[in-house]
DNA sequence: GTCTATATGCTGATAGAC
DNA sequence: GTCTATCAGCATATAGAC
């Protein structure tokens, strides 16, 4: 029963909009047309404005994005097979979403790190997450807790570099390189670890 | 006897906030005041405004980001060498600089993917003379092409990838583990070749 | 080429009726 | 909780004297 709230609709937007112009190119007056809000619900539900919209959509987008690490790599038993299935099917997903970015957090914390401290330390705090969950996913399946903190330090920064750099030529090969290159890392730390 | 002209005050100051700031959250009297040129000056040089003064930035910058690649890794001899060390020296730079991105084009690139068709088009020229020329570079010290080209998409991805997480961060930690991780997938693409 | 003054529209945010 | 009307300030861009 539960029809879309008012709030609700308000971060979704928020969230679309940060994806494909970022914080600074997102005006709340979009954000409210979107979401068919007007200002008043906005200021209503986000007494802090814009910052404080923009925390909660990164926030929430950052908690779903982080289940998608598992999800994604579950279907594997392998984890060496797992790891460049992830990166195609990431390369699939933003080749036929017209490369829009499925997450974000990366797109903004690039684009406020200097500028806007809070939402910086909100991004920190979603990433530190990922480390630490992926961490978790990682020993869960076998490796060491240093080499697990290695493997997604690694991922996430392929990931985020990648997506950069194919959203920008509109081209996956960024993608495909960088999932080569991931399973080429865990191999290398497998095998010294054995 | 080159007295710094206008236009080359106006792109430096550009370069400079857009490492910042970002393209949406750097506004045209900021780059003027930054610059010390009037805004008549500014539009007298670039008739095409903030678009094209900000792509004139991103070419001078991504220009000199290039070079930077030959410059850290001639000085040694083995490339799995070379690697991490350059990642390390990214590592001191963005430290010291209080976390600011060497290069505005990756921030940049990431904001305006899908909001400013012509800017993303530009930074995509420039990723492009990225990838050919470390392709080139990588082939004069010893690589097969394909190798080479390989290597080098990897390189950027993490790179642009761990400045980001670095910076957030505030940590060198993702900068390190890139350096890592490039090394090992080097170490496999020889060992293969051989 | 340089500089000041200004036009026009959009920004984030608020007041107050409902 | 919702919505309209409106604020003051800043955005990009331009006109025209020097």
């Amino acid at each position: 029963m539960s029809t879309t709230g008012t709030r609700e609709r308000l971060v979704t937007a928020t969230i679309e909009l940060l994806r494909t112009r970022g914080y600074s190119g997102t005006s709340v007056k979009q954000i409210s047309a979107a979401a068919n809000a007007p200002m008043g619900s906005l200021y209503h539900h986000f007494p802090g404005g814009k910052p404080e919209l923009a925390a909660a959509a990164l926030r929430d987008a950052g908690v779903a994005y982080g289940q998608l690490i598992p999800l994604l790599l579950d279907p594997y038993a392998d984890l060496r097979e797992a790891l460049p299935a992830a990166f195609t099917t990431a390369a699939e997903q933003i080749e036929q979403t017209g490369w829009i970015n499925m997450c974000p957090v990366g797109t903004v914390a690039g684009e406020i790190a200097d500028a806007e401290p809070e939402l910086r330390a909100v991004a920190a705090e979603i990433i530190a997450s990922w480390i630490e969950d992926g961490t978790a996913y990682f020993t869960g399946r076998g490796l060491p807790e240093d080499t697990a903190r290695e493997l997604i330090l690694g991922t996430l920064t392929a990931l985020e570099g990648a997506f950069v750099l194919s959203r920008t030529l509109r081209s996956t090969e960024p993608l495909h390189a960088a999932g080569r290159a991931m399973s080429a890392r865990l191999s290398q730390l497998t095998v010294r670890d054995r």
